[in-house]
DNA sequence: GGGAAACCTGAACACTGTTCAAGAGCATAG
DNA sequence: CTATGCTCTTGAACAGTGTTCAGGTTTCCC
């Protein structure tokens, strides 16, 4: 038998870290619409079929990559009022996404379908939990300001890709920050997030003065 | 040759309306995902490959049905505040997206695939000129609200979605209205806007009484 | 009637996720 | 040192997807 294993390829019996390590790569560096059963499985010299040992499931592998990508948000200081800190966990959360491709894009159907990535509106509302909202009211708001990244990043992330292959929109030399004239993607984060802050101050000050919320 | 048509059946020759018209219908009674090409062909007593006259792709198909959803958005009142104006036609855009089933991601995909559904966001931002707006200011700020009236649409479509299967989710009978501890749909609904609407007062007014914005 | 435009057929191509019986590889126990 | 059992993989197939293309109809209009 051929007894020098050449071209470093062949490493036998893999572990579901494995799978998910080589997922998110494939994710990271062709994108989610090259990230198939069969693509992975060529990745790993395994047949496609030896993936369902690891995940049961193709959505499955999804939700557990997109649990990983919100896993590796960074941590935010913990010596900060409400404010600072919803607004550092939206960030890091933001950053989360924006460090793989299509991240966005597979948080978002994940968390859709109710599967996994509770852990980003959690971190959020835990932030919120410092005011001195109603546990209903900081949830509700926190899956608001979640929703508000996932839809940013997404359409970030995609004018990413689109500008990536040869996509001209209309004129030669179109100004690369504003596409549909608004804000570039830092600043029109930065505005949505300092929005919902501003308020729910309005909130908290209100109920604290009158007991009693009026809205519009 | 037989000489009555039973069954009512053959329609022969299709305009593009009416493929569209028949997706629609697909999509409102089954769902995004049985809406299929060969499934709507058959609906229309016809190949799939004839679909591919009337629309060059089925992603156009698809971004052409988003349009039509949110053309189907109700008008609102003339002579309202921008205040206002934002709300309600915020209001008239979830609503026109509850009415179709899955049209909350039908929406999202094609909008983030920047295929259609503009309109959705111009009218946003239409609304909120009549505030004293910076024109970037008003268009981010309406993609904004739209963000966040597609993730929370889209979540609650789903959830409709899960209930009418037999999903149950741990304790039986579970309160039918929060089911991860938030408000109710339309409430949190409301709240995300109130507080967006809320925030941008507080910018308008931090504008005209000192010229510049501090945030945070 | 003739010609052009609108619309459709039939068959294939190149993919996709998923299933299943069967078989290797490897550790642990007898 | 063989045997049992668990982990992981094979190979082949199934049922489905969007899409293409050459060649036919049918319909409208001059």
């Amino acid at each position: 038998m051929s007894n020098f294993n050449e071209s470093a390829g062949k490493t036998l019996r893999h572990s579901r870290g494995d799978v998910l390590a080589a997922a998110m790569n494939i994710l990271d560096e062709y994108g989610l619409p090259d990230l198939t059963m069969r693509r992975l499985a060529a990745t790993l010299d395994v047949q496609p079929s030896a993936l369902y040992w690891h995940f049961v499931n193709k959505q499955t592998l999804l939700a557990t990559i997109a649990d990983e990508i919100i896993d590796r948000a960074r941590e935010v200081p913990a010596d900060l009022s409400w404010k600072s800190a919803t607004r550092a966990e939206a960030e890091a959360l933001r950053d989360a996404l924006l460090a793989f491709r299509d991240g966005a894009e597979v948080v978002s159907s994940t968390l859709a379908l109710g599967l996994g990535a509770n852990q980003a509106q959690g971190r959020l509302a835990r932030a919120l939990q410092l005011g001195d909202f109603e546990p209903a009211t900081a949830e509700t708001a926190a899956a608001a300001i979640l929703h508000l990244i996932l839809g940013q990043v997404w359409h970030e992330q995609q004018r990413i890709q689109a500008d990536s292959l040869g996509v001209v929109s209309g004129d030669a030399t179109a100004t690369p920050e504003q596409v549909s004239n608004g804000l570039p993607s830092n600043q029109a984060f930065e505005l949505g997030i300092t929005l919902l802050l501003e308020g729910l101050e309005q909130l908290a000050n209100t109920r604290n003065n009158l007991g009693t919320v009026k809205l519009d």
